[in-house]
DNA sequence: GCCGTTTTCGGCCCGACTGTTTTCAGTCG
């Protein structure tokens, strides 16, 4: 069992311990306790063996206790028996923006709702306002973030699908017969979301593969069969497309698994077009194994990278030769958006110092939040200063690595930062960034973060629009102007790495950069695992045709150091 | 629930915003 998971079962615990009624401290400890596994870099399973689960900071006896249930029984009881008492689908009502525990206990007793389909049924028929404290704008809201909910289907963010998908592909390559495999489809491309986990794997008899997936822990059914392909439903509720294809076509099927569509059609009316037929052009050398390099070279192109294959200008690009040199998570020189435990980070400065220097990285910048931010443990101004007293004297020790002080300061609902800039002035990094009153009107959201860009002691916006993938909507937000005024104070814009944010998307990231803004690939990380996310930021960039150019965290100290003072 | 050379009980505990009200409960970062 992966860590996650069990921090999901706490997670839950919870939320129902919250619809109970339980006391506030207990359900903080859960919660707090979730956060603090999912975060552990290391396989709890092991932790648990070596009796060393008390040891870490924030669990204890009973926390521990819990840990080693679900180890050993694969569950909780605890859990599993709430879960009878509250329907889970009681727990996406709960999820829902605006809607609590408490809520979401007066929908139950009130209206008799256990899941949202019957709660989309009572909020268009009006019945959700006949109770105390809620009316007409929470029912079109209801409406509005289920409908939401519903567009996006089943899709999982792009980290659970790759996690899932390792799983699946370091199994099928120890099967005997398969001489590679590899995911294909959105997870390929590098979607933000994937819908189904496409795989494929290259071997000579494809049935006793099927037939060993069909056997994989994760597998609950298998949905579909045909010769060489299957469909597995898994019990993280993701189905899995697997195709076992002949070594020589293992290319072919690749790339048509990759898609898009939209690409793959572009690039049949190529073939189309010059009397050719993509199954035939690729047929040249017979024995040979088929690249994907082979079949964009039977049209005289060069090979496009899975992350631009959305037709988005690609095949253009590439048929002039002029496809960008993407960014690779090899070009990031350092992390300029982290925190720490001076404010709601698990580690400490040390700690994340080190993992960014075993990361090869040059430098980091630490920006834990600001004095508003109460609940994130925001710095005072006093607490903040010491820090960067400390972060100062821990440069000294250093030759081949740099702390930049910094802060994440809140850009505040009237404008203006949660910081004086006196202070600002003197720190080495500032990342500004929206945490509150996300609902302000279109004008005054605009107004506000405009006010952070135009301050010259900005260096960075972080997460620009707020968006949380498949569970809120970004703030009504004019970008235009936001990147209008970027661009002309210089003024850099996040790719936020964390795989629930990726805040600039693609499309965003790639206006940025036509506009000629420069970009930050920054994880935003609250503990040492979460450093490695960089890699999602990059995904995203290079969705966004970026080079290493255009993201200042490719930049050595150095030039780093040069180009924030020139600003 | 967790934590503790201020140790085994008592502290942990924000505050603004929203939608609903006409003084406030619930939600959220």
């Amino acid at each position: 069992m992966r860590n996650v998971e069990v921090a999901w079962i706490f997670r839950e615990l919870a939320d129902l311990m919250e619809l109970k009624g339980a006391d506030y401290f207990k359900i903080r400890a859960y919660r707090n306790a979730a956060r603090i596994l999912s975060g552990l870099d290391k396989p709890l399973v092991e932790i648990w063996k070596e009796g060393g689960l008390t040891k870490v900071p924030g669990i204890g006896r009973n926390i521990a206790a819990k840990v080693s249930e679900i180890l050993t029984t694969g569950g909780l009881k605890k859990h599993e028996e709430l879960l009878q008492e509250f329907p889970p689908g009681l727990l996406e009502i709960m999820s829902l923006p605006g809607i609590g525990p408490k809520k979401a206990a007066l929908l139950r007793e009130g209206l008799g709702v256990t899941g949202l389909g019957e709660l989309a049924r009572a909020a268009r028929e009006k019945r959700v306002r006949t109770l105390p404290g809620m009316g007409s704008k929470t029912e079109s809201e209801i409406i509005r973030n289920i409908e939401m909910r519903e567009n996006r289907g089943d899709r999982v963010l792009l980290v659970s699908a790759g996690d899932l998908a390792e799983e699946f592909i370091e199994y099928i390559k120890r099967i005997p017969g398969v001489s590679g495999v590899e995911a294909g489809g959105s997870l390929r491309r590098r979607r933000e979301t994937v819908g189904d986990i496409d795989l494929v794997a290259a071997g000579s008899d494809p049935q006793s593969v099927l037939d060993a997936v069909a056997g994989h822990p994760r597998v609950r059914k298998m949905l579909e069969s045909s010769p060489g392909r299957a469909r597995f439903y898994t019990n993280w509720g993701v189905v899995v497309d697997l195709e076992v294809a002949p070594e020589e076509i293992f290319g072919l099927a690749l790339f048509r698994s990759t898609g898009s569509r939209a690409h793959y059609q572009r690039l049949q009316r190529i073939f189309t077009e010059r009397g050719l037929k993509l199954d035939e052009a690729i047929k040249d050398g017979p024995g040979a194994a088929i690249q994907e390099q082979d079949i964009y070279a039977s049209l005289g192109l060069p090979w496009i990278p899975p992350e631009l294959r959305e037709d988005r200008g690609e095949v253009e690009a590439a048929l002039e030769n002029r496809l960008p040199h993407l960014l690779e998570t090899a070009d990031i020189k350092g992390d300029l958006h982290l925190h720490t435990n001076w404010s709601d980070g698990i580690n400490t400065i040390e700690q994340m110092v080190q993992r960014a220097r075993a990361k090869g990285y040059q430098y980091v910048a630490v920006t834990d939040h600001s004095r508003s931010l109460k609940i994130a443990g925001g710095l005072s101004l006093e607490r903040l200063r010491e820090q960067h007293e400390q972060i100062r004297k821990m440069n000294d020790e250093f030759e081949d690595f740099r702390i930049f002080t910094g802060i994440e300061v809140d850009i505040l609902p009237r404008g203006g930062l949660d910081c004086p800039d006196e202070i600002l002035e003197e720190t080495d990094l500032v990342v500004a960034s929206v945490h509150s009153a996300f609902k302000q009107d279109r004008g005054t959201m605009t107004n506000r973060i405009l006010s952070a860009v135009e301050n010259k002691n900005v260096d960075i916006i972080g997460h620009l629009t707020g968006r949380l993938i498949s569970k809120r909507e970004g703030y009504d937000l004019d970008l235009d102007r936001v990147f209008e005024a970027a661009a002309d104070c210089g003024t850099i814009l996040e790719i936020n790495a964390s795989p629930d944010r990726l805040d600039l998307n693609d499309l965003n990231a790639r206006r940025a950069r036509e506009k000629g803004i420069k970009v930050a690939i920054n994880t935003d990380a609250h503990d040492l695992k979460r450093l490695d996310e960089m890699r999602y930021g990059v995904s995203v960039a290079r969705r966004a045709w970026l080079e290493p150019d255009d993201v200042v965290n490719t930049m050595p100290v150095g030039e780093l150091i040069k180009y924030l003072r020139r600003r």
